[in-house]
DNA sequence: TTCTCTAATAAGAATCTTTCCTACTTGCAA
DNA sequence: TTGCAAGTAGGAAAGATTCTTATTAGAGAA
């Protein structure tokens, strides 16, 4: 992802990697606010809108993904190929569902440009289970 | 829809009756604001707590879908079928696509009961492309 | 029909999420 | 090293949603 930042003629600063190094191999899809707290040890003087920008400026760029898929804040993805979730209904979790987790078999409506196609599959995780 | 709060035991009122009319019949899946302001003529002293309280109790007993498929508020879904949705990345419209949409090809993550499965197309809506 | 109980509503405050604004700082090309 | 455009901090603002509390009113019981 740094190399991407480069690639893009983004500055790398300081916040920034820090930012990447946070969440670049991590599957738990954090929000903007997880990402903050495990910076503050480290940045105490990070803004917290220093993240939301810096996470939509690597989301502009290509270099990971902004996932909204039920209600509550935004996560974000450092795995931009196309690929499903599994979304818990009761705590929200975002899980990755391996390759394409489905075929489409729709037509798109008219009109309609598809760039994408995603499958969700909602349910209950195991953890919200266990309780 | 009217039916169904009655059998939920929930009382019909005329705010939930205007707010189920306001919109069981309209596949452009509104958000809670939009609704809001088509209700204030007939029902001016009507809060917009009360939309979204309805909205989350009519959610709740089943009579709806709350659709957060996109940065920006919920939308609000009478249609509780499976169903899947084109979604526009610029403006955030909800289409619906028909049918069953997508065939599961993937097994859901360890320990995750699916309830159900989704297929989103994104992408850009024809009014959208038109500008 | 009237009463009564309980659920529902209005209104605004509070909370949470995200974006904006502005002055200051800094990465990096020259 | 220097200069400037891009980036950041910090707080304010905007937008979305939920909570609080006093009041109102549906609907079953009498």
């Amino acid at each position: 992802m740094i190399e991407g930042l480069r690639g893009a003629g983004l500055k790398l600063t300081p916040q920034r990697l820090a930012i990447v190094e946070a969440f670049a191999d991590d599957p738990t899809h954090p929000t903007a606010q997880e990402i903050f707290e495990r910076l503050r040890r480290r940045l105490p003087t990070m803004s917290f809108a220093t993240v939301y920008t810096t996470l939509d400026t690597l989301a502009a760029a290509g270099l990971c993904a902004v996932r909204a898929l039920s209600p509550g804040p935004a996560r974000f993805d450092p795995n931009v190929a196309p690929h499903g979730h599994a979304v818990c209904d009761s705590c929200g979790a975002l899980i990755d569902l391996p390759g394409r987790a489905a075929r489409a078999t729709a037509a798109p409506p008219a009109g309609f440009v598809v760039r994408a196609v995603e499958t969700i599959y909602r349910g209950a995780c195991a953890r919200c289970r266990a309780r």
